[in-house]
DNA sequence: AGCACGCCGACT
DNA sequence: GTCGGCGTGCTC
């Protein structure tokens, strides 16, 4: 009963805050066929001859807009791009983070590739698709993970933590434990009609997930699609998506926006890698992106580690995530050992425990040894000889630096010199230097162990697997090759520089940083965890992950810190922060700061519980707008000036602000 | 962001 | 009498 013809309802792509909303325009007779929800338009905004990019959205009856309409200017192309949930699922992530809908469609839709999409259009054909065949999902009790995936629930999965070998022949290859359950809750999606969409870190897992999913799965179901590929291959990649056949999609972070015909299930792995929090504006976190997709499409949500993050476990506890574990696991071998002097001479100098040496060196008889470094660029900093705790300065708890060699080391917040220091920790009295270059650890390693090959993986020197011959693999964290058959024995050194990083997800981030190191040994193999103890060395030792992460929670509650708490963080000027504060509706009020910039302005953080999130997001965006369109900033004085910064700018649960501890 | 509209000082 | 300054407001 439709009676006049409709309109279109556009997203205009613009980074203004205050054009992220709908504008309706009228469809000329010559558009009438091409015009459908999902294409690109290009419409005319403010005056004629302003052309604007943009996104129809929705075909609708004539709304409220009183004033005359102006007309889409063209479609673009006919292709659909930008599917509807996609759509939804955008508003809602950037209402949830005050941030533009538009934003989050750049990171869904790729830019167009005019030569790639006339290939698509010429042939739009899809590939004949094989035959899945979905292996049963090993290590998790009788089709736990299988009907949770058809009853599309939510599933918070711990990793089976050692290598597997995936596919046969000349294609066999070794991959992590994870990857090879995602595969099957994958195959297994495929194989009831769905689409699955697989988000990783970076393109190291991505490797080890594709020779999974080769293994099993024809490979015109599989599809890449991340950032490391060129424009036209990811549009490629990307259009091949559209098609209406049930596909599974492996990428990282953006992927969980692609579109996905009949989607099955969304699985993350890793979450607590930053390389899933999203550094574009709005900031939204791959994880909360699922999450959001998983409400409103229904279907099943995985999200695995070897470890687990505090919001994952935020998350369980509240009954959102069902905790899954392997059955009859055979838990690692772990030993932490505490730095010590003696021994091996050649051993101690590259801060090797003789302990774990002998280990090391009768794992180098049969095959491969992981070392794992901290990655370079640290500074070096001085710490208590005794218990390995970052010296601080004992008057107002600044960090503590040496001018010189020889000097006295002086506090370089309030320049006090640490004569008589006593560590607040344990009370030792001595301070020593740590910090060392990953080449200078491998060359001391390399002397240590003379006639074993040395390999080295770090930033500069990519190398994604091993053989199974012995060889010494010195690695920074996060770099480490995966070992065919796993390695035979890890040493995990440079912890306490990795602990003593100050920053809220310590704990979270070195106990994860170990455990996928340790998800690389052979079965029975011995990782030797040097220099720390404590709760984080117990919580690797005994691989009880969750316990960690409880009470990690429980600390952030009592802290009132994230994720016990939802953040929002505010910079800008004076004026207009202080005013966004006042007109926030929330009570009781939860205000750290105002603190000054060094860039200039101000930041303010409000904390606000879960419960407020909506009406703050909604209440932070007003002032965005307002601050946008508001008076504008009298005219800089004359001279050469950098940009200023924004009058207001709105972030939520950005954690970087509780760094210092 | 751009760009039009609007209401006060020196001009053919 | 008007041309145009840039403060203010809007973008279907």
């Amino acid at each position: 009963m439709s009676a006049g013809p409709l309109i279109a309802r556009v997203l205009v792509d613009s980074p203004l805050p205050q054009l992220d909303r709908l504008f309706d325009y009228g469809i000329p007779e010559s558009l009438r066929d091409v015009a459908v929800p999902g294409v690109r338009v290009r419409v005319p905004l403010r005056s004629a001859g302003r052309i604007a990019d943009g996104y129809l959205v929705e075909l609708a009856e004539p709304g409220d807009y009183s004033g005359v309409l102006s007309e889409l200017d063209s479609v673009v192309s006919p292709i659909r791009v930008l599917a509807p949930e996609v759509w939804a699922l955008a508003r809602r992530a950037a209402d949830r983070a005050a941030g533009s809908a538009i934003d989050i469609v750049r990171l869904a839709v790729p830019g167009r590739q005019v030569r790639v999409e006339k290939a698509h259009l010429a042939d739009d054909s899809n590939p004949p698709l094989g035959i899945v065949v979905a292996p049963p999902i090993e290590s998790y009790g009788n089709r736990v993970i299988e009907s949770a995936i058809a009853l599309g629930e939510r599933l918070a999965v711990d990793a089976v933590p050692f290598v597997l070998e995936v596919g046969v022949g000349a294609g066999a290859s070794w991959v992590g434990g994870w990857a090879v359950t995602l595969a099957a809750a994958a195959a297994s999606t495929l194989a009831t009609g769905k689409s699955a969409i697989l988000a990783v870190p970076d393109y190291r897992d991505q490797g080890q997930l594709d020779a999974a999913l080769r293994a099993i799965l024809p490979p015109e179901r599989i599809v890449r699609l991340d950032a490391k590929q060129s424009n036209p291959d990811r549009y490629r990649a990307f259009l091949r998506c559209l098609s209406e056949q049930a596909l599974v999609i492996v990428g990282n972070r953006s992927v969980v926006y692609a579109p996905a015909a009949n989607l099955g299930l969304i699985a993350i792995w890793d979450d607590g890698d930053p390389l899933h929090s999203e550094p574009l504006s709005p900031y939204v976190h791959s994880r909360d992106a699922a999450l959001l997709r998983q409400e409103q499409q229904e279907c099943a949500l995985i999200v695995m580690g070897n470890t687990r993050s505090t919001e994952v476990e935020r998350l369980v506890e509240i009954g959102w995530l069902r905790s899954v574990s392997p059955e009859r696991l055979v838990l690692p071998k772990i030993i932490p050992t505490m730095q010590q002097e003696g021994g091996e001479r050649l051993a101690a100098r590259a801060r090797i425990p003789s302990s774990a040496w002998n280990i090391a060196r009768t794992a180098l008889e049969t095959g491969p040894v992981l070392v794992q470094v901290a990655r370079p660029g640290y500074a070096p900093r001085l710490a208590c000889v005794d218990c390995g705790q970052t010296a601080r300065c004992m008057r107002c708890e600044g960090p503590l630096a040496q001018k010189s060699a020889r000097s006295v080391p002086a506090c370089l917040w309030c320049g006090a010199l640490a004569v008589n220091w006593r560590c607040s920790n344990c009370e030792g009295e001595k301070l020593r230097f740590v910090g060392n270059g990953a080449a200078r650890t491998a060359e001391d390693l390399g002397r240590a162990f003379p006639g074993v090959r040395v390999i080295i993986a770090d930033g500069e020197r990519t190398v994604l697997s091993v053989g199974a011959e012995p060889a010494l693999v010195i690695a920074t964290r996060g770099a480490e090759p995966v070992a065919a058959g796993g390695y035979r024995a890890v040493l995990l050194l440079d912890g306490e520089r990795m602990v003593a990083r100050e920053s809220l997800r310590v704990g979270e981030d070195c106990l994860r940083w170990w455990s996928n190191a340790v998800a690389l040994a052979a079965g029975g193999a011995t990782t030797m965890l040097v220099g720390v103890g404590g709760a984080l060395a117990s919580a690797l030792v005994t691989w009880r992950h969750a316990d960690y992460a409880r009470a990690e929670l429980a600390d952030r509650r009592r802290l009132r810190f994230p994720p016990a708490v939802r953040v929002a963080t505010l910079t800008g000027t004076t004026e207009a922060v202080s005013k966004a504060i006042a007109d926030i509706d929330v009570e009781p009020l939860d205000v750290l700061g105002p603190v000054d910039l060094p860039t200039g302005g101000v930041r303010t953080i409000v904390r606000f519980d879960y419960a407020r999130g909506t009406d703050v997001a909604a209440n932070l965006r007003a002032e965005v707008i307002r601050a946008a369109t508001g008076r504008r900033r009298p005219p800089a004085a004359k001279g050469p000036r950098g940009p200023l910064p924004p009058t207001l700018k709105v972030r939520l649960d950005d954690v970087e602000p509780f760094l210092e501890s």
